[in-house]
RNA sequence: GGUCUGGUAGUUCAGUUGGUUAGAAUACAUGCCUGUCACGCAUGGGGUCGCGAGUUCGAGUCUCGUCCAGACCGCCA
């Protein structure tokens, strides 16, 4: 036997027990007469003592040990005399009679402890000894408890988890596919699944009503800290809805997982806001409203005095930074350099200080009055104290970098606290999105999508103006997931494919399944999905996916424990038929 | 595809204007140490300064190229 306890559960109602226990040697500190061991698996951690009541031979063996190697004792558990309040074991150590060394370690090449002094990239190079630390474990247990409050939750409400299958048909819309070469049909390739969306349709037209998987997908673009190659997605679909109850439903899964993972309970529905209110007031579709901070335009208020920055430009927009009118030219000065970096993009910063004395002192007072100043502050509600950050330019690029700004200062302010929650929806999102390069029209949420029955006049005349029946679920500025009612007749897909420039027969090769599938009888339906990784990085506190995902791959798509991808022999290319051109 | 930052001991980092034998902490090894829990003290070993070329009397330091890592833009229906 190799344990009667683990190393995390044993406290002073144990005192007096026998017990064994096995792990991984976390440290070993000889005081000469008495050595003291921490003892680690996967529940904690647990001091072993060796002292003048341990015989000879045993305190020998000790000496032999080090970090990592693996050990089984046995022992007795008594209480301490200098007690551990850090610990959850620290009351008690183990008084070892016996000890087994189960199997050595090398030298480890970082400390494996809560604490660690390894960087990034030997962490990820050795994941397998990073697991063993607490704080990546304990992301990866956040995961697991997700995964089975999801499907507890789902299986509550009677959605059936049907797995959909991996070896699929490349789409062109989208993400770019990873493609998989057939051997039994040379010349021909599988694609990856972007997501399962086809096959949960199907599954509606089986009749299957409520669906959900929890499902790896997967897409060949570049990496961020928030986006891999190959993810995991809860994708959910349901028949006989509409927009509605897909919102209630899954809000019903949201307050589930708030108050079963985090303890939180949302008494009010979470708030709904526009794609356009979205982007008008907050500068992106994915707000964060953990603080208000609202963008206002005020472009009729500032132009037309001279000032040919803000004459010039298409949008004139500004935040309200609460309290901080005090802020010192240095201060400034670093904003300015931070809006004006490529990836936010402005120009240049204009400021607005409001004194305490009711007077302001702004950047731009050469060219305009205390009274037109005051009109600025009167439009943000701004008081005594409070300091403006204007930004101008073309309207897009603009509103893009005020919601940098925003996120910025409210990072300043610690108006982003990991600790506070603030979900939700942001609707009426447009259907079509026009591409300047192919110059035609693209599925914003994909061509499935079903239109507002309000705009479906507006394919004829106006395609760009109308809105679509997508959702996404935003959580703290982060797109926790996103969904759609679908098209499920046949006249209304015809106009889609249309609008997109697809043609009839480009349809029927790429879609023809599907489009005939939905000749018997498809019900109305409509789903969302949700990032796992991403909904767990949320709640887990943290910024990257990558800390809640066992074998993350690095932002050039490898895997640097395993090193892949690699080469392959000669033999199994050509069992595939394929040929490497060297560029 | 692009921009930026970094690469020096097992690890995390410092390294001045280009100038003697490249340092610290930690880890590791050995010895001492009976209440440690970041144990303490002493001693010791440990370096292709990512790689290649160039400038120079002399390069960890400057230049160019290249590789690796990270962040971001493009991209991600």
């Amino acid at each position: 036997m190799y344990r009667t306890h683990n190393c995390g559960e044993l406290t002073l109602n144990n005192v007096g027990q026998e017990v064994i226990l096995s792990g991984w040697i976390q440290t070993i500190r000889n005081l000469g007469g008495m050595t003291f061991i921490t003892l680690r698996d996967r529940y904690g951690l647990t001091q072993l003592v060796f002292d003048d009541n341990t015989s000879d031979v045993l305190k020998n063996k000790t000496r032999l040990l080090g970090r990592e190697f693996v050990i089984k004792i046995e022992g007795k558990v008594v209480e301490r005399s200098s007690k551990n309040p850090k610990m959850p074991t620290g009351e008690i150590e183990i008084h070892v009679e016996k000890l087994d060394l189960l199997n050595q370690s090398e030298i480890p090449p970082f400390t494996i402890e809560k604490e660690t002094d390894g960087g990034d990239e030997l962490r990820m190079k050795y994941r397998y000894l990073d697991l063993r630390r607490e704080p990546v474990r304990k992301n990866l247990e956040l995961r697991h408890r997700m995964g089975q409050e999801i499907r507890k939750y789902l299986d509550s409400v009677k959605f059936m988890e049907i797995e959909t299958p991996y070896l699929i048909k490349s789409t062109p819309e989208g993400a770019r596919d990873f493609i998989v070469p057939s051997r039994m049909n040379p010349g021909e390739f599988y694609a990856l699944p972007q997501s399962p969306q086809t096959f949960k349709q199907l599954l509606m037209i089986s009749g299957f009503d409520r669906y959900f998987q929890i499902v790896k997908c997967f897409r060949d673009e570049d990496l961020r800290a928030d986006r891999q190659p190959e993810f995991t997605q809860v994708d959910c679909e349901m028949s006989f809805v509409d927009q509605e109850d897909i919102l209630r439903t899954f809000e019903g899964l949201a307050n589930h997982l708030f108050y079963q993972i985090k303890g939180i309970t949302f008494n009010e529905p979470y708030p709904r806001i526009s794609y356009d209110n979205a982007m008008k007031y907050y500068g992106t579709d994915k707000p964060d409203l953990r603080f208000d901070m609202k963008i206002s335009e005020i472009s009729s208020l500032v132009k037309g005095k001279g000032f040919k920055v803000f004459d010039n430009v298409e949008y004139i927009g500004a935040i309200k930074a609460k309290g901080c009118g005090e802020y010192s030219r240095k201060q400034l000065d670093e904003l300015t350099a931070f809006v004006q970096k490529p990836q936010v993009g402005a120009k240049g910063l204009v400021y607005v200080k409001c004194n305490p004395d009711g007077t302001f002192k702004s950047s731009v007072d050469k060219f305009y009055s205390q009274e037109g100043l005051k009109s600025w502050a009167e439009e943000l509600n701004a008081q005594p104290g409070d300091l403006l950050l204007v930004l101008a330019g073309n309207k897009k690029d603009t509103l893009y970098a005020l919601n940098v700004l925003r996120l910025e200062m409210g990072e300043r302010l610690g108006l982003r606290d990991k600790d506070k929650f603030a979900p939700c929806w942001v609707v009426d999102f447009p259907l079509l999105e026009w591409d300047e390069e192919e110059q035609r029209y693209f599925a914003m949420h994909h061509p499935f999508t079903s239109p507002k029955t309000e705009d479906i006049k507006l394919f004829d005349s106006d395609p760009g103006n109308m809105r679509a029946n997508a959702y996404d679920f935003v959580i703290n500025g982060v797109e926790i997931g996103g969904g759609s009612i679908r098209i499920y007749e046949g006249e209304l897909q015809r106009k889609m494919f249309n609008a997109l420039g697809i043609s009839k027969k480009e349809a029927e090769e790429k879609f023809g399944f599907l489009l005939d599938a939905f000749k018997y009888g498809a019900p109305p339906h409509g789903g969302i999905a949700f990032g796992f990784d991403r909904w767990c990085s949320v709640f887990g506190g943290s910024e990257s996916i990558r800390d809640f995902i066992a074998f993350p791959k690095n932002n050039a798509g490898r895997d640097v424990m395993i090193d892949s991808p690699s080469k392959v022999d000669e033999n199994q290319l050509n069992e595939l038929s394929l040929k490497i051109v060297q560029k």
